[in-house]
DNA sequence: TCACCGTGCGCTCAAATGAGCGCACAACGC
DNA sequence: GCGTTGTGCGCTCATTTGAGCGCACGGTGA
């Protein structure tokens, strides 16, 4: 059948060479007929009158040429799938949200991303799931979002820390259960009791004692990060410059519910551990979906630590954050790459 | 398994909802390893957890809801593949060549044009093609662009028109033969002469009946296509103003190696038929496939015409008038789809 | 001139894909 | 309470698609 009357071909690799005018535009239409028109192959083979297999290759050509561009974007909302969506490739992620908002304003971009916690949550969230909740700033504008919700028992999975405004843990999983339906189970004790004893004490008694048994079927934890700084953790805010100090000296790079981290995202023992009513790190990373939301670029360092330390595998964040999380992974990356090549 | 939980779907209808941003945060993914990492959709499915029917399902929505966003655009060099090709499928052509060759310098526009009438032609044919050509100043360039050609017959299809630089049709056929090494069956014979005697005189000549005689058997013609205007055409720029005028009221719009169409791109007969040394309308429409250079968005009604008429079947042109073919065909359409409906 | 090599391209078979069907479950209406 | 309806989703089968193989032809060097 062929003539096989073309012998050379440019000098460049992916087939299509600008010398070859007709098989410029034959893979053009091919592409055409392909992705725009929505054909099958046998059927562009058909009217192209070529074989369904260089109707491929073309195609495959036509691809690698970048005469096909295939780009990924926004659909609509606030919500950045594309973001959200390379997210997940990029950190194996379960889940993540990206949504558009201003950085500028952070009580705004907190409150937004705690109701935007609150849609990504119902959305995932089925009546077989137990949920578990830790305290965040972020998350107290998550009730607001809820419109409707399964039944499930929501789980309280540390002890509170005094807010200026008034709000707390309990409100929150008590809120979220008020929607749902479901049975809240919360306890009164603080995060942080001044001495081991106590904490001990708390632990035995019958509400607390209650949480802590439903945690191991806990299915979705709902969390924030937080970045041993100033202003961006609630735990460090409540301590003495002498205990900030001290943690930071043996590494505390993040919390997460009052559950400390290094720079790795290895989970650390602390002095702390023994005065606190919390869910350990290593039972946090034991939970299906650990969802955390996360929200100004200077938590990046920590985010990609938890990231990596597999602790939490669900992501609720805005566009800036999420870019400079995948920036310094590119650059990570680069470097890993760089070091063994 | 599924346990339906999920019940309502937003109001607008690709079927992803803005008020379910796991929903298209999941469909954000699946599109992203599809199109961007070229896995399967098994292989999706079983890294998102999902069938594969509703990865496909997925995928349908993100394409529908202009998430995934696919184009078309041009490779390199000056040749726009994307707008020939969506030439090819609006008018079902089976060549289109378009260029990027800026319109404002109407004689350098024709050389590069002829060029590329060059390029496309050694890339279209093969040694089993027989090749007709006619005379146009936009080819009178095409045999610079002949790097290496089959050893085709190449077969004169008119009389010749005197030019004014003294270039001609024979030195175009010979020309390409010279390249190629194939026959060039040329002959001496004006394209319009005195009266229908001696046109039949002429016609009876040994090499003007060689050449008609091998007419049938050209699977390829290159020609250019005329518009009924002063310099739009060599012909009416070499007849008298009082032929112009009687050729134009019978109907002549088009010309195409001196056979004339009407504005519909049907056959016409007209007096001046027995005084030339042409192909007829009807014998061109017969070859396989007839190459029409065209430039200048003057011409686009004349070349909207010959399409139409299933005159000419591959277009050698630039991207302005590519352009202004395609919006008066959308206008044309529209308006026959308001008529009718 | 002839054997050798590279390249384009079509064929075969297994994997991937899409259309249609039926099930399970939530949201109504009586 | 209990059918009815609508909707999401997985299953089956015919079609489509991709990987590998072999052929034919042009180009190259003895």
């Amino acid at each position: 059948m062929s003539t096989g009357y073309h012998a050379k071909m440019g000098r460049d690799m992916p087939g299509l060479s600008v010398d070859r005018p007709a098989e410029v535009v034959l893979a053009a239409r091919a592409a055409r007929q392909y992705y725009l028109e929505g054909l099958s192959k046998v059927d562009i083979a058909d009217r192209l009158g070529i074989s369904r297999f260089r109707v491929a290759r073309l195609l495959d050509a036509a691809r690698e040429s970048g005469m096909v561009r295939i780009e990924i974007g926004l659909p609509g909302g606030n919500l950045d799938a594309g973001l959200s969506a390379e997210l997940c490739s990029v950190f194996g992620l379960r889940h993540a949200f990206v949504f558009n908002v201003p950085d500028d304003d952070v009580p705004a971009l907190r409150q937004r991303l705690g109701e935007a916690a609150g849609q990504a949550l119902m959305d995932i969230i089925t009546p077989d799931d137990v949920l578990g909740m830790a305290w965040a700033r972020s998350l107290s504008g998550l009730t607001a979002a809820l419109t409707r919700f399964p039944p499930c028992p929501i789980v309280q999975l540390t002890g509170a820390v005094p807010q200026p405004d008034g709000s707390d843990l309990l409100d929150l999983v008590r809120g979220v259960a008020r929607v749902g339906g479901g049975r809240a189970h919360v306890f009164y004790a603080p995060m942080i009791v001044p001495d081991a004893e106590t904490a001990a004490a708390i632990r035995r008694q019958p509400d607390v004692a209650d949480a802590f048994a439903l945690v191991p079927s806990v299915t979705i934890a709902m969390l924030s990060i937080g970045s041993w700084q100033p202003d961006l953790s609630t735990i460090y805010d409540a301590l003495t410059p002498a205990e900030r100090e001290a943690m930071a000296a043996i590494g505390v790079h993040t919390d997460i519910g009052g559950a400390f981290f290094d720079a790795d995202g290895a989970p650390l023992t602390t002095p702390l551990d023994s005065r606190m009513i919390i869910t350990p790190g290593p039972v946090l990373a034991s939970i299906p979906t650990v969802l955390a939301v996360a929200y100004g670029t200077g938590k990046s360092s920590s985010v990609l630590a938890v990231l990596r330390g597999k602790i939490v595998n669900g992501l609720v964040t805005h566009s800036s954050l999420a870019r400079a999380l995948l920036d310094e992974a590119r650059e990570h990356h680069h470097a890993a790459a760089h070091a063994s090549g």
